[in-house]
DNA sequence: ACGGTATAGTTCCATATCGAATTAACCGAC
DNA sequence: GTCGGTTAATTCGATATGGAACTATACCGT
């Protein structure tokens, strides 16, 4: 048990599962996210940006705060480290002059496809504690957890 | 799926699963510490800290980094602001006056012993996606996946 | 005893992070 | 059409976070 705590076996059940999640996410990241800022120069919420803009195309500011969990006024400073650096532009929405489109410049794309594959090596040997059945296994009860976490939280967006 | 990277299967599982328990973590973070911060003024490392010293007792800056997985250079910081709020105290160690021992004070105890117990309450709620059968499984895998991460990763220290 | 190396903390700098207050723009009721 | 509420983004201040450089201390081999 990594708890000491003295409460119901719920309670305590809870409490170790929790301090596990945390470790666990620490662990991957701390072993992740410095070589990535080293060799491409990209932290942990940029990538996520990078990723998403990538996937899913230009963006509003909120909409994409939405998709990272993240604060709006993070993710203002993030963008304006990633518009500095080249890698992501700003564009005013065009029927709603509040909004502000992020989109992926070409030096943004370039700078993804370079660094992503050995990234994504990376992630793989960083997760290997775990074969490919408990890998699927692990993932639904993340996303169970997750979505169950979201959805009692009334102020955030839930996001399948 | 929540990735659309184009590459073996085993690296969308990794990604996938990566994916899933960075938003897991995140979610049930969003749901707990703006509260705890607004009912007990603790900040998530900062709770960190509080409950080591107090399961663990005294101990240095270097082993206390160790067992929160941040860097030295966090821990100060983290460190100097409850000190400054009078929760933890600094005593240099007397055989090795390089090691800074870190320990509660009485008030940290009383702030501990006062916000803990609904903290904990919270957490079990925000933990509820999953029973209690499934937390335990979840724990297994979070705890095989993080010693093996952890393990492959030589410059910090292991911590069962 | 000395000198080189290693280790614990700290400081400094850049980034991340959030909440609160602010500004700009939209929208619905009247 | 205009006023009041709402929403998008930014600014501001505080904390967190890590790496690099630095200081002080300890240790080790000769």
């Amino acid at each position: 048990m990594a708890t000491h705590y003295n409460g119901t076996d719920g309670e305590r059940a809870a409490l170790d599962a929790y301090i596990k999640l945390m470790r666990a996410s620490a662990a991957i990241n701390a072993r992740l996210m410095p070589v990535l800022l080293a060799e491409a120069g990209i932290t942990s919420t940029q990538l996520g940006v990078l990723e998403v803009l990538a996937h899913l195309g230009p963006m509003a500011h909120c909409a994409l705060a939405g998709k990272l969990l993240v604060s709006p006024s993070n993710l203002t400073t993030v963008i304006d480290n990633l518009e500095r650096d080249g890698l992501v532009r700003r564009d005013r929405d065009a029927t709603d002059r509040r909004v502000s489109i992020a989109s992926l410049t070409e030096a943004g794309e370039a700078r993804l496809a370079l660094f992503f594959p050995q990234h994504v090596q990376r992630l793989v040997l960083a997760m290997a504690g775990l074969d490919e059945s408990e890998l699927a296994l692990f993932g639904q009860l993340c996303r169970k957890l997750g979505l169950a976490a979201a959805a009692s939280h009334p102020e955030r967006v839930v996001h399948a």
